[in-house]
RNA sequence: GGCGCGUUCGUCUAGUGGUUAGGACACAGCCCUCUCAAGGCUGGUGCACGGGUUCGACUCCCGUACGCGCUGCCA
């Protein structure tokens, strides 16, 4: 039997997905998926009808990132569309006609507003508790506008007959909208709808405390996607932005957190967003990638970053991927990170050359060399015990060698493990690179 | 201005009358270690303020302050 769960998600299509719009979205998918609802996505284009594919392009590609599939709305259609208020028209005037008939609209200055019944009205909201709204006061709640001049209608009347025609039983919404809901309410009694189920969520500041509008970094979905983020770790995170397990578990897999998520454990307050956390969460998803994920996301941020893939081989690559495994947090670092592998003229860290790069090492980066140089075999497990034993020899401690080695062949004082990248990189890129750097380093 | 919501470490949060106020990120130190991470350990920082109620308040009530939202012929 299916239930009667209804929520929707109605987005202005703004040309981008807000961070806190993608969350608000998330909670209403979550709540359909733990109650075996559906999940609708309606686009509110009643202002802005022109270029609403393209604007909407990018809310679908944000949702469908994160992996918030509708069951109904655009592409996939369903028993309650159209999903796009430009195409409703008929819709609305049907309403319109019904409230005009039954004497609760009146022509102001050619715009047509719906006369307040003025009364107490009672939110009871499943976030925030019952609240208690005064509407009496015309001068403080003045008759709310349903239609312009233009014929255009205005967001209140519009989304409100939206949400009775699909039938959606639950508004999960931002809390920017609380104050208008008792104007809602109105209009639902008047056309003698029942009302739905009201839960607000809190908003997502920015670090200063202000609201994040699109101009602040990070406030856009799109962000996260170039930046080489995991969608898992986005939502993950996003999920924990007002709401909580309440067992002190922070990464949660998402087929976890949908039987215990609830709006009664949504939290009333403002949560300012962190992107020091999301870092942090989106490296514990990233350390445990399967090897073909990881393999095809970093070559792919590679790519992005500038670097001829094409110019290596598939084992190359793949080897040299494998020693950044678990090193890195989001994909946007690998290349500064490895990109050693694929570039031989690198620049050298200069506190790391003014350290290492001394007239001390370098006779000690001469023994190195000679010692690699008449390797067979240029694995780790021999490179370690070569320069272990050059080490030895010299009377010095490894890390004498190993510092400057490194910096010689990557230019980095950090890096993937020391004799693994010098076995991907092979005998004869090691001893040039080395070479070169002798030459540059006195 | 009016109305509404909110206020626990810097941040996200747990906490529903009696707790050494817990966890996580970030930060600092130590351990581990071929670097960097990861991991382990340790540390510091918090109940906005003032009144009540109560034997006892972070928890309940009132007020103040501060923040945010709404107050549009934006959504």
């Amino acid at each position: 039997m299916a239930s009667q769960i209804r929520v929707r998600f109605a987005p202005s299509p703004t040309g981008y997905l807000h961070i806190g719009g993608a969350r608000t979205a998330l909670f209403n998918w979550l709540f359909a998926q733990h109650h075996g609802g559906t999940f609708v996505l309606r686009v509110e284009d009643t202002d802005r009808a022109r270029n609403t594919e393209e604007a909407a392009a990018a809310i679908y590609e944000g949702l469908q990132w994160l992996g918030l599939n509708w069951d109904e709305g655009p592409h996939v259609g369903g028993d309650f569309g159209p999903y796009f208020q430009s195409q409703r028209n008929e819709i609305y005037e049907r309403y319109l006609k019904k409230l005009q008939d039954a004497g609760h609209i009146f022509e102001d200055q050619g715009a047509l507003r719906f006369r307040s019944p003025r009364e107490h009205v009672i939110v009871d909201d499943l976030v925030c508790g019952k609240i208690d709204f005064d509407l009496s006061n015309e001068q403080t709640h003045p008759d709310m506008t349903v239609r312009r001049p233009d014929g255009s209608w205005i967001f209140h009347f519009v989304n409100v007959i939206d949400d009775i025609e699909m039938k959606i039983s639950h508004v999960i919404r931002g809390e920017d909208h609380l104050s208008n809901t008792p104007k809602h309410i109105e209009l639902y009694r008047a056309l003698g709808a029942g009302t739905p189920h009201f839960a607000h969520i809190p908003l997502i500041l920015n670090r200063d405390g202000s609201k994040m509008s699109k101009r602040d970094q990070g406030a856009s979905v799109d962000y996260y996607i170039k930046r080489g983020f995991l969608p898992e770790a986005v939502r993950n995170y996003l999920c924990l932005l007002g709401w909580s397990p309440k067992d002190n578990r922070e990464k949660i897999p998402i087929e976890e957190i949908i039987p215990l998520f609830d709006l009664n454990k949504v939290v009333r307050s403002h949560a300012t967003f962190d992107p020091d956390k999301l870092h942090w969460l989106n490296g514990e998803y990233a350390r445990e990638l399967p090897d073909d994920r990881f393999q095809q996301l970093g070559r792919n941020a590679l790519r992005a970053s500038g670097v001829k893939l094409e110019n290596f081989c598939d084992d190359y690559i793949r080897a040299a991927l494998e020693t950044c495994k678990g090193k890195i947090n989001t994909f946007d670092e690998l290349a500064a990170y490895c990109g050693f592998y694929f570039d031989d003229n690198f620049n050298y860290n200069p506190e790391g050359a003014a350290k290492h790069f001394t007239s001390e090492n370098q006779p000690r980066l001469v023994a190195v060399r000679d010692a690699f140089a008449v390797l067979d075999k240029f694995d780790a497990a021999e490179l370690e015990a070569t320069l272990k034993a050059t080490a030895a020899r010299l009377g010095i401690k490894p890390a004498a060698l190993i510092h400057p080695t490194r910096l010689a062949v990557t230019g980095s004082n950090a890096g993937p493990s020391l004799y693994h990248l010098l076995e991907v990189l092979g005998k004869e890129k090691v001893l040039a690179r080395i070479d070169r750097a002798l030459t540059i380093g006195r």
